[in-house]
DNA sequence: CCAAAAGTGTTTCCCATACACCCATGG
DNA sequence: CCATGGGTGTATGGGAAACACTTTTGG
């Protein structure tokens, strides 16, 4: 079999950085680990890219061990491949962004891979080049939640514009105007109102509404402004 | 020396996506392979990552073989990884973005790599998986320069609005409003005006500007508003 | 009846758009 | 003096932002 005459060979890694709401907090999903190298801290969940796998498989397959979700928001974040960002071996490592919603994952994976979900306030130091995939992952987050409509990946299937609401004002540390915030959306044409009304409420239960796939599908790399004209990445 | 206790290590190769313009014409560098593999056909720019050199390192030196220039404008645009994608051997390819001022390369070793500047236009047939890199990068390229100043970079130090305007007309295929668009960039802030006037020209001299590189710098990655609302992605 | 949260309406003001007009230059 | 392209001015409309008010619910 013919190969390139090259000499270097290189572990190819994938790491994934996972995000969820969970209606106050966006958190991200990481591991303790209980496995070498760096046993005892803190990691995102990876894994490497095998011989016969394209590099999109290798992380779908690597999101479902840890979620048991398919077919979730997934895109590549960007390649590192600092020599030393491994002190184990020279390795390239891939990151990808990944949205879930978080009551759906499969609690059993998860503990099985002794993983939690931590709040982007709280994230404790991370082994090798971890924290600079989690920032980079953190502002691409910002960056295209302000364009386009990626909140609603985080969402349940049912949920509530207050709720949305809250959602996008973790994700930029501000608080927003109910009523534009409102309008705004609604005027988007991607909400479907379900008729049914949020029970969890001591006061007025807001509208459920539900997302509207096929418009959502069409119009999703359109440049939208979800957020005020004031505010700047 | 401790390794991992994994079976594969892959090579890892970059490819370049090289864009210029001529004033009238959106250009990329190609190969005119005179090499094997796939000798006689056109490709990207590219080479294979080396035991002990950083992923943007290699991408420096691969471009700067190919125009002889440094400090350009290279940002990742995507990692390739179909098992399929190289034919000769299981090869992963990070795709990277580079936009450079068309008369700043060195023809000495653009020529030596038997390179030739191409419109996009006309574009040839690719090896590989070179013709989805380049069909990506074009999108990259519309999607930043309608956010962000990105077009100067694609300019020569001194140049007039109505160049500029050619540019952005270049990218989108659209005709644009010449009074909108002048107002829209001046009241950015980027341009100063050298004072001087454009001398290759048979009517009016247009005013040749130069780029404010202090705020180019600091605002880069606010959100700016290039083209018309009425354009969509 | 009251507090808290959800929903709807209104006014204002800025800015993008779509225009028309004037200026400079070479032939 | 005229054709071509560069530069400046202006009216208008739509939409974002900043507001006030009403409605629903549980306690």
């Amino acid at each position: 079999m013919t190969r390139y005459n090259h000499p270097t060979r290189i572990l190819v890694a994938l790491d994934c950085i996972i995000f969820g709401f969970d209606g106050e907090f966006l958190k991200l999903l990481l591991i303790k680990r209980n496995f070498e190298p760096e046993k005892g801290k803190w990691s995102l969940m990876g894994g490497f890219l095998n011989e016969e796998e394209d590099l999109e498989v290798a992380a779908a397959r690597i999101l479902y061990e840890l979620t048991g979700l398919r077919d979730i928001y997934v895109e590549q974040l960007q390649t590192f491949g600092k020599v030393d960002r491994d002190p184990v071996e020279r390795t390239v490592s891939v990151g990808f962004f990944a949205l879930i919603n978080i009551d759906d994952h499969d609690p059993e994976a998860v503990k099985a891979h002794n993983a939690y979900w931590i709040s982007l306030n709280d994230i404790p130091e991370l082994i090798f080049d971890h924290a600079k995939m989690v920032e980079l992952a953190r502002e691409r987050l910002r960056y295209k939640a302000a364009l386009h409509p990626l909140g609603f990946e985080l969402m349940p299937e049912k949920f509530t514009i207050p709720q949305l609401q809250k959602l996008y004002e973790a994700i930029y540390g501000m608080t927003l105007d109910r009523r534009n915030f409102s309008r705004k959306l609604l005027s988007t044409g991607l909400l479907i109102d379900t008729g049914e009304k949020n029970e969890n409420s001591a006061t007025k239960k807001a509208t459920l509404y539900k997302l509207n796939r096929e418009k959502y599908q069409d119009k999703f790399h359109e440049f939208w402004n979800f957020m005020p004209d004031t505010f700047l990445i």
